[in-house]
Parts: C-alpha cells; sequence; structure tokens
DNA sequence: AACGTAAATGTTATATTATAACATAACCAT
DNA sequence: ATGGTTATGTTATAATATAACATTTACGTT
C-alpha cells in the first residue's frame, strides 16, 4: 500500500517529468507513449504489458502487442519506466533524472514495488564487480517479500 | 570462459551432490532430474528450459514442456539450480549446502554466470530491508556486462 | 505549401516461455 | 498385494515477446 494523499499527482507529476525529460532530450513523447506511461503510474505496484494492452483496448480500438512493447521500451531505455525482471512487469520510476540502479522492494501481499536506492548496495555491488575485473552493464535486483503495511508494523 | 580443468568433473561433481543432497532430504533424485541438472551443468552458462527440452529430444523420445520445467523447479526449489530471470534461463548453483542468496556476474559476451556470494551485499540488502521493515523471502541480483577473460584483463 | 526523410505506429504472423488439467506409472510403507 | 503418495506422460493452451513489412506522422528543407 502506498499512501500518496492524492494519486492523480503522482500521474500528473510523472507525465509532467517525463514530458519534461523528452523535451531536453529531443525525444518525442507521443500519445501513445503518454497513454502506457499513465497506465503504468495508475498505481505504485508493477504492471504486466498485456494488462496495459487491454486496458488500452478499451479506449483505442485495434491495440497490438508490439505498440505496447515498443512504448515500454522508448520508457525503459531513459528510465521513466523500469522492468521488473522477476515478475515480467513493468513499474514507473519515481526520479528519472537522478540515476538508473533502481532496486526494488516488492511486496507479494499488496504487490507495491518500492523504490530503494541504497548507496550502501551500490558500493558493494560496485566492489565485487571490481574485485572481479568485471565491468558492468547491468544490475538487477529485486527483493521480494512483505512490507511494512502489510505485516502491520508501526 | 570457465577455466576448470576437467569439466566432466564439474558434472560428476554436481551431479553426486544433488544425489547426497536428497538423500539426506529424503527426496528423489529421479532419472528425469538427473538428466536435466546434467544439461544444465554441460556450461558454466545458463541454459534455456527449451534448450534442454531440445537435447532431451534426442536421447528420450516424447519428453514434453511440463516434464522439464517441472525437474527445473525441484532443482530450484532445493537450490540447486538458479533461475536467472533477466535471461529467462537456468544455471547450476556451485555449493547449493551453504546458502540461498547467489548473486550474479552474468558475462554478455562468453555467457558464463559467476556466482559471487559477497557478504557486503548480503548485509547491505539485509540492512535496507531492515530499514524499511521489510521482510525479505527472495532476492534477486544479477549484474550483467563483461568478465574479465572478454576484456582481456590479466 | 509541397517534398523528402526519419521516426513512430499499424498490422500480420509467429516465436518463446510457461502452466493447467487430467491420465498413467513408479515408488514405498504397511 | 494394497493403497496412498509422488512423479511423469500427455494434450492443450496461456502468457510473454518479437520479426517483418506496410503505412502514417512529424518535421525540417525547399
Amino acid at each position: 500500500m502506498h499512501n500518496c494523499t492524492t494519486h492523480s499527482d503522482c500521474i500528473a507529476e510523472a507525465l509532467q517529468r517525463a514530458e519534461d525529460i523528452c523535451d531536453a532530450r529531443g525525444l518525442r513523447f507521443t500519445d501513445v507513449r503518454r497513454k502506457v506511461l499513465e497506465l503504468v503510474w495508475q498505481s505504485h505496484g508493477p504492471i504486466k504489458a498485456y494488462d496495459i494492452l487491454d486496458q488500452l483496448d478499451q479506449r483505442i480500438a485495434s491495440i497490438k502487442p508490439p505498440t505496447v512493447y515498443r512504448a515500454l521500451d522508448f520508457l525503459t531505455e531513459n528510465g521513466l519506466v523500469h522492468k521488473i525482471n522477476s515478475l515480467n512487469a513493468f513499474v514507473g520510476c519515481g526520479h528519472p533524472l537522478k540515476h538508473r540502479e533502481c532496486y526494488f522492494l516488492i511486496c507479494s501481499d499488496c504487490g507495491e514495488a518500492k523504490e530503494c536506492c541504497n548507496l550502501d548496495i551500490v558500493d558493494a555491488v560496485a566492489k565485487t564487480s571490481w574485485r572481479n575485473q568485471f565491468e558492468i552493464k547491468n544490475v538487477t535486483l529485486e527483493i521480494t517479500g512483505e512490507c511494512s503495511d502489510c505485516r502491520g508494523v508501526h
């Protein structure tokens, strides 16, 4: 459970950030991309590509899988959305400008995927890679479990 | 590239470990499970379920997907194999008794997935989870990049 | 405004990954 | 040997993702 006071603000802000970033980078924030991002942000949890597709089908006839996957690819490449590989699902990025190494605390109860950007983890991963003389291209860190809200912790 | 001197030893040892573990736990290390594990260990890199299926088809007629997936599920549940979610592939575990939090350095060049079991990372992950009052069930950490061999580092 | 090009989307088809559901067989404790 | 449990066989299909090519749209240049 995510306790934003007004979730419509979360969506609006995410769309605005995306628009700004695309403007700044000379990229096109098209209608399809906007609608997909909007659907990704309908909750703070991961959403599946085909759920996006189904919801777009209600609004736009004849949306097909490649359209959705292309939009998701675009959004992912530009750090606006992250893919959660262990769920085959996608989640909006709350701070697309800060950095790209975002880790996730995924609650298997309520479904929320909380971004968790921890320097210690980044450091530890970097050090391990360095020790192995390994050159990092991409890091996927997905922590599944139960969040504090669902555990009833206060 | 993995530089084991005699790879057939790697396979034999993995099969022996699996047998011992199953014996100790009262589990059945059946023929299907043994063959699947053997194929997983044919290299030190990840292998896809359908590649296992294809290879078994050469040896045993009429092996079907559920058979392979069931064996992989069994092996994964018992820590003998890990699933690499970012690749939809499976890799043998080199020390199935030690622990279950194994991280991977996956070389996108040679395909090797090196197990990398680093306490600092475990700690950092544990602390972050604790700070978020999050109860961990499962951690997936997959680091993709280029390994020292492929980079030509000495 | 018309043109040309590149980028995005539409469209059809299919590839890849994974599981549901039920039937049969093998194992093993009594 | 019998009965229950676990594993496998079998058929079908679900879920996830992409290839390939056609068409449209955006947009700078003339």
